[in-house]
DNA sequence: CTGTTAGCGCATTCAC
DNA sequence: GTGAATGCGCTAACAG
């Protein structure tokens, strides 16, 4: 297969040499900005790129020029359907503007976090895109507060992600407003009685869907006591933990279980079922981010679709935009969910 | 938040100057390889780098060292579960490693595959791992081929998962055993007589799943006859056309269907529902993956569990070992599969 | 339009 | 041990 056992890629200068002509010419007809190159020549660097197999080196090319063409993104987990999908969203867009996509995962880890933000900007990204609930006041957010800053400083972009702090450009979703949106919808359907199976305290999006669910319930003049609030880990397992509970020391009177995602929506159904009791019928089930796999699910999950493919791009949009310099609070992009009612809650 | 207006972030030059050493020691004491650092200087440059927010420029550094710290990654499409285990079983070991992951979708596109190479080839990354299955003959082969043998002979690693062409490092699945350990499971259910939904034919991983199906059913005297295959597109909605046509031309006896992987498979679970049937009594159901809603789905999906993090772990592994120079076609690391029976395929 | 030259930020060989 | 000098691959003035 390999008859020539080269061990160095070509290099521009190889190519310049090859082809006769100079360095100059060589960069300016692979790349150079405005075609300024006798079309003759220009032909003849291209062949002789191709023939030895030339690719720009783009660490080169990023020091002589001071900047780079890549943009990094960071998550809790990517094999999470919630960032995947959002990674998918963000990877599409800086394809489109022909940027690379570099990332990594924190694995909801603080001191993580901040070290490959480190590391990460050692690459100069164009952007840094940060997604991923935070704890909302963690102890290391002073570091990294200044990493981001430094950052910036240093003509970076940083974008959070469903998350809000230091000022920082934004691109959120309207999770208050879904949720509130939710409970009314449920209200509708003739339900009065609910139980919220949640993430910690600690947990922004958690929070947020919560205040903003009881706020849609008191317009309805409905209270949620707070022994209805279930707190767990903010995965399937903890869904089905927490509903588990609840059947556990009785539903007494509760007609619905609403969790903060639908994983753990998700884990509240197989709690249910394993309980003896069938979803939708004995007990409804309610979620929020519709990933795909609630409409898969049994009964569907009613859920609040959450456009997480949109929202990568948005970020990335975001982060390249230079509209008003610095303007990152003003605007802090946030994009609409909507109620989608399925099997799960059934008309009472 | 920011009061100092620099936009230039600190450079090792800055660093050193304003420790008062020189640029090399500057440089030994921030990466150096063997510490023949006094001390004391040592402490002074990096306390000053710290102080300047100092971030060792990776562009510069991959030029100056000729080599980087980065790793592609080329997948189908993100947001697809399988994919996206993969790709953060490839960025945790990159991670452990201290490689950086940079990631690009094709969309299943063999023309974006190609241009997405040629880019990425770019960052001359040290690894280079394309995962998803392509199809049995593409036109454009010849083009990858020669692009991906050009990287390799510039010192590239290619990993291919899934998928065994030009001879290069690759990291199966053992689709076939997994398939035939498959049809002896529901065989010994009591299973005679089955339909397999599955993808196109040039599909490699579909077509090898199929394969190794017919062998297991074969070694218990039973045969597939070739109306009982159906071919369908990959995917979710797939699997539901391809059953819902089964079950138009009436199911004739077929007590099971079984499909070439879990998504199509949960797409025909729908369908049977959707035609007035309950999966699991009326007709069995079986996929293959065995992704996270494999367990959630109602009934609990019986399915090919494939390892698919680890498979991105071992891939990164193969890309990275030198051991026995090039062995590529040698060992093609394998991982094995693992039958999981649950409630869509009872006993009969 | 083309070629020469000087950096970009950093690692490293070589003298001291 | 430390510093000065050279080069990595490429771009961008700068002259011709």
């Amino acid at each position: 297969m390999g008859t020539s056992e080269r061990t160095t890629p070509a290099t521009l200068h190889d190519v310049a040499r090859e082809a006769g002509v100079s360095l100059a010419t060589a960069s300016r007809s692979l790349n150079g900005s405005t075609r300024k190159v006798n079309e003759e020549l220009r032909q003849r660097v291209l062949e002789t790129a191709a023939r030895l197999d030339y690719s720009p080196n783009l660490s080169a090319q990023a020091v002589a020029r001071g900047t780079t063409t890549t943009v990094a993104l960071l998550v809790a987990d990517i094999a999470d359907p919630y960032f995947s999908q959002i990674a998918a969203g963000v990877v599409a867009a800086a394809d489109a503007e022909h940027l690379i996509v570099t990332m990594a995962a924190t694995d909801g880890d603080a001191d993580r976090e901040l070290e490959l933000v480190r590391t990460l900007r050692g690459q100069r990204p164009r952007a840094l895109i940060l997604a991923g609930s935070r704890a909302i006041d963690e102890p290391s957010d002073g570091a990294l507060g200044a990493e981001l800053a430094a950052y910036e400083r240093a003509g970076g972009r940083v974008v959070l992600i469903s998350r809000n702090e230091y000022g920082l450009r934004t691109v959120q979703l309207d999770n208050r407003a879904g949720a509130a949106a939710l409970a009314t919808a449920l209200v509708g359907l003739g339900y009065r009685r609910f139980a919220v199976v949640t993430g910690g305290e600690r947990l922004r999006t958690a929070a947020d869907r919560l205040a903003g669910f009881c706020e849609g319930l008191a317009e309805a003049g409905i209270e949620l006591p707070d022994e209805a609030v279930l707190r767990a880990d903010f995965t399937r397992d903890g869904g089905y933990a927490a509903t588990a509970a609840l059947l556990e020391r009785g539903l007494d009177g509760v007609e619905i279980v609403v969790a903060a995602n639908d994983v753990m929506a998700i884990g509240a159904l197989s709690a249910i079922r394993d309980a003896g009791l069938e979803p939708g019928r004995d007990v409804a089930v309610a979620g929020f981010d519709d990933i795909p796999t609630a409409r898969d699910v049994t009964p569907a999950l009613t859920s609040v679709r959450v456009p997480l493919v949109e929202l990568g791009h948005l970020a990335l949009r975001r982060a390249l935009d230079d509209a008003g310099a610095d303007a990152p609070a003003d605007a802090p992009a946030e994009v609409a969910t909507e109620v989608v009612l399925r099997a799960s809650t059934p008309r009472r």
